[in-house]
DNA sequence: GCCGTTTTCGGCCCGACTGTTTTCAGTCG
């Protein structure tokens, strides 16, 4: 038996995307998150709805800055006009960026304690959270264990037997659950697809949601289903060998977990009405409702069944005829934030994103541990088959200072290796590099006279994660400084669930990267997708060349190049942004310039 | 609480599913 639909996830908040970068004031995510907070109590107070959403819209405002909006206004300047960020809320920040806190947040804290724990239960929103406290003095989640587990909860109007049964298992075991890298979710997303697919009259199955819009973190799988009606391909999905829990299914929609915790979403319509539910199930929600509000100022309306003017349907079958009805180019669903992208596309000022196959080069990969004499050999081969045209081999410069022999003989070693593959093979250049370790003070760990050598230098961070912001700047900026430095690789060093960023002044570090003329990375790593989408926009913005690299440590590595695409594209990146875009030619010229060999 | 090349007041996205109902409110995406 299916249980209840009443444990459907909550929306989980985002990975902090500038927390830690400064010390001094309240970071963007800090305010947004007491801005959450003031809405989720207003709304158990009851207040006017459009109010609470007010708080909320400025927090989403709030995350999608590229620049601490308290530091600005610490330093007395006045910042732009920000959408959703009108006088009042504007002074609440100022008030926030002083104070650490505002007066209303207090107060509903204090008159309120304990109810946001309780918001926090899947099921449990603002008004049912408002009557538990009005009927029952429920405040906390001890208290609503207790009034769960004496049948008082059932007595109340609106809620019932099984409703109490869910509260009382949801506070006993509430775990928050974790959103998972974009790569290892993706595959199984496919697998699902191609079960879904399989069935017969099923016309298609789309990956939607945030892993179309290829987020670096999943929260859960989004999939589209379009058949015609007879078809009984809800029932087929929720015989998937792989779920666990049925939380909800109804004609056209069913979601479930499976076994390894996620959670998926399907949606079934019409093959009539894809391009619809495909703008609809893609997202993300922000863009809907920008995109909504454009229709009905427009007296259509938009939904996942079509644009619709009165009755009659103007547009449903294909994405592009949605957005064109509504007077727009199609939007890469990566662009799809409600960052700016609709207005962008009413201008025509949409930028060519960078593709897939615009990738002609790597210029971070490693010799696979183990691999034997020919490691070398087949990582080339692999770039190859990736359709690259050329690798920069950069191992852990650990290797010069371990073994036997001196460290110019060792890195001689090397490029006499690489120089015999490049000579071997065609289609394949190997180029010679070193990741080379950022020391805390911002020294390299490896001297310039074996540097010199090489093609090209990835400077990495190693240890000393936790340095405070102006240092950990500096540090950075230092090594930039080097003549020989070319990547700053992995530039925030988070590991997804592992690790946060690095406190940072990023637009410090940009700026110098930018002046000097050195990269930022994007890595692909699943885990690391760094850096943020936000960032590397923030760096195209500011003049910063990016480059994309699978950080390779094997031949199959280089699968993970489209996610660092995805990254790329969330950021608007062209190709022109992109380093490793260029030909071999343009590359050398790039590195002769930036290492003042020209 | 925000916003406005139709608006400074009157709007603010839209529909599915569930549990508790007797036609709907609440929650969610």
């Amino acid at each position: 038996m299916s249980p209840s639909g009443l444990r459907l996830k909550k929306t989980v908040v985002d990975t902090p995307v500038q927390s830690h970068v400064l010390a001094r004031w309240p970071a963007n995510e800090t305010i947004a998150l007491i801005f959450d907070d003031i809405a989720e109590l207003l709304a158990v107070q009851g207040a006017n709805p459009f109010r609470i959403r007010a708080y909320h819209n400025a927090a989403r405002t709030l995350r999608g800055l590229t620049f601490e909006l308290a530091k600005l206004i610490a330093q007395g300047k006045q910042p732009a006009k920000l959408r959703g960020i009108g006088k009042d809320l504007l002074g609440k920040i100022q008030e926030i960026t002083t104070t650490g806190d505002c007066a209303l947040h207090q107060r509903l804290r204090e008159s309120m304690p304990g109810l946001v724990q309780l918001l926090a239960i899947p099921g449990l929103g603002a008004r049912r959270v408002q009557h538990l406290y009005q009927e029952l003095g429920i405040q906390t989640l001890a208290q609503l264990r207790e009034a769960a587990r004496n049948g008082r909860i059932r007595q109340l109007r609106g809620f019932g037997e099984q409703m109490e049964t869910h509260l009382l298992k949801a506070t006993q075991g509430a775990v928050g659950e974790q959103r998972l890298p974009l790569a290892r979710v993706m595959p199984l997303a496919r697998r699902l697809c191609e079960y879904l697919q399989q069935f017969p009259g099923v016309r298609s199955a789309t990956v939607a949601g945030s892993l179309r819009r290829m987020r670096d973190t999943i929260g859960d799988i989004d999939l589209l289903v379009t058949a015609p009606p007879a078809i009984e391909v809800m029932a087929h999905f929720l015989r998937y060998p792989a779920i666990k829990t049925v939380l909800q299914q109804g004609s056209t929609r069913a979601s479930v977990i499976l076994d390894d915790g996620l959670q998926v979403d399907l949606r079934l319509v019409d093959p009539a009405v894809e391009g619809a539910a495909l703008v609809y199930f893609t997202g993300s929600k922000a863009h809907n409702i920008t995109l909504r509000l454009r229709a009905k100022k427009q007296d259509l309306k938009l939904s996942e069944y079509g644009l619709f003017k009165g009755r009659e349907c103007l547009a449903s079958a294909s994405e592009a005829q949605v957005y064109q009805a509504l007077g727009l180019p199609w939007i890469a669903p990566e662009l799809r934030e409600d960052r700016g992208e609709i207005l962008a596309a009413q201008k025509g000022q949409l930028p060519c994103l960078i593709e897939p196959g615009d990738l002609k080069g790597d210029l971070h990969a490693h010799t696979p541990p183990g691999g034997g004499p020919r490691a070398l050999e087949d990582m080339a081969l692999a770039a190859r088959a990736a359709g690259l045209e050329y690798l920069a081999i950069t191992d852990d410069s650990a290797f010069l200072q371990s073994g036997q022999g001196p460290e110019l003989e060792r890195l001689e070693q090397q490029i006499e290796r690489i120089d015999a593959i490049n000579r071997r093979l065609s289609g394949i250049t190997l180029l010679k590099g070193l990741e080379v370790e950022i020391l805390e003070d911002g020294r390299l760990d490896v001297p310039d006279s074996l540097l010199a050598h090489l093609d090209l230098v990835v400077g990495v961070v190693r240890k000393h994660f936790a340095l405070p912001s102006p240092q950990q700047t500096r540090r950075l900026l230092r090594a930039m400084e080097h003549q020989y430095f070319t990547v700053l690789a992995h530039p925030l060093c988070r590991l997804i669930n592992e690790r946060g960023p690095l406190a940072l002044d990023f637009p410090a570090v940009v700026k110098a990267a930018a002046q000097r003329g050195c990269c930022l990375e994007l890595n692909a790593q699943p885990q690391r997708m760094d850096l943020f989408d936000l960032q590397c926009q923030y760096a195209r913005d500011h003049g910063v060349l990016i480059s994309i690299s699978a950080d390779a440590r094997s031949g199959e590595d280089f699968d993970y190049l489209p996610y660092g695409i995805g990254q790329a594209r969330r950021a608007w990146l062209e190709k022109s942004q992109v380093l490793n875009t260029r030909s071999l030619t343009q590359l050398g010229d790039y590195l002769r310039t930036v290492h003042g060999k020209a």
